[in-house]
DNA sequence: ATCCCGAGGG
DNA sequence: CCCTCTGGAT
């Protein structure tokens, strides 16, 4: 494959934004949140584990977490040392049982022990900004209250040239713009399955890319 | 802008 | 050794 030619119009744009959209959904047609849960209040609790670490890290400990702690009320009268201990290797293990205990603290005595289902009152729940209350609000309600830009997202968006930013609330509120409200919780599932196996971030594997004749990342290594 | 922080890959 | 992994609070 050679050189690909910018889009110069929007309606140029439009068209290979949704080539993107086509590829992604052909190569990833039912892709959900990797990690695993049973219910609201552990994917949130996965999620803010999920920080600067694997799914399958996260994985690994939130079975232990939720055998020691297995409710909400559990976990809000939790040492925070000994979660903290559950979660160690996940790493930044402090600021996340600090996070888990106080989230749910603040969701029983602020919202009844139910999850907030709009994105104003999740984003003050502590250790859930944007990122966190997308992946909760979108896959464990249906609710489309925005992107989710995690560390693949946001590299994937620069490389693909659908936003010239860096900071994620900045390229969430691009990707909000371009893309269809309905494809929102897909999409930021299908890139993250996308940057972990293809478009990773050191060295992506642009030979088995299904995308790479819509892609002109190569000759600006974007990081 | 800085700090939090372990584990795995190259 | 250095880089990366589904970030958030200060």
């Amino acid at each position: 494959m050679s050189k690909v030619s910018r889009p110069r119009t929007a309606a140029e744009r439009k068209e290979r934004l949704y080539r993107i959209l086509d590829a992604l959904s052909l190569r990833y047609p039912n892709v959900t949140c990797a990690l695993n849960h049973a219910d609201a209040w552990q994917l949130l609790v996965a999620t803010i584990l999920s920080a600067q670490c694997t799914d399958a890290r996260v994985n690994m400990v939130t079975p232990e977490l939720f055998r020691k702690f297995p409710t909400m009320q559990d976990l809000a009268v939790a040492d925070v040392r000994e979660v903290s201990e559950v979660i160690r290797s996940t790493g930044f293990f402090n600021n996340k049982a600090k996070s888990i205990v106080g989230a749910a603290r603040t969701i029983i005595q602020d919202f009844g022990g139910e999850i907030p289902r709009t994105i104003e009152q999740l984003l003050t729940v502590p250790g859930a900004a944007r990122k966190t209350s997308n992946v909760v609000l979108g896959t464990a309600f249906g609710i489309p209250s925005g992107v989710v830009v995690d560390t693949h997202v946001g590299r994937i968006a620069l490389r693909l040239d659908l936003t010239k930013e860096t900071n994620p609330v900045k390229v969430e509120q691009d990707l909000m713009k371009i893309l269809p409200q309905n494809r929102w919780i897909l999409f930021s599932h299908q890139l993250i399955h996308f940057g972990r196996e293809l478009c990773v971030a050191r060295k992506p594997r642009c030979g088995e890319c299904p995308i790479e004749g819509l892609c002109y990342a190569k000759d600006k290594a974007v990081l």
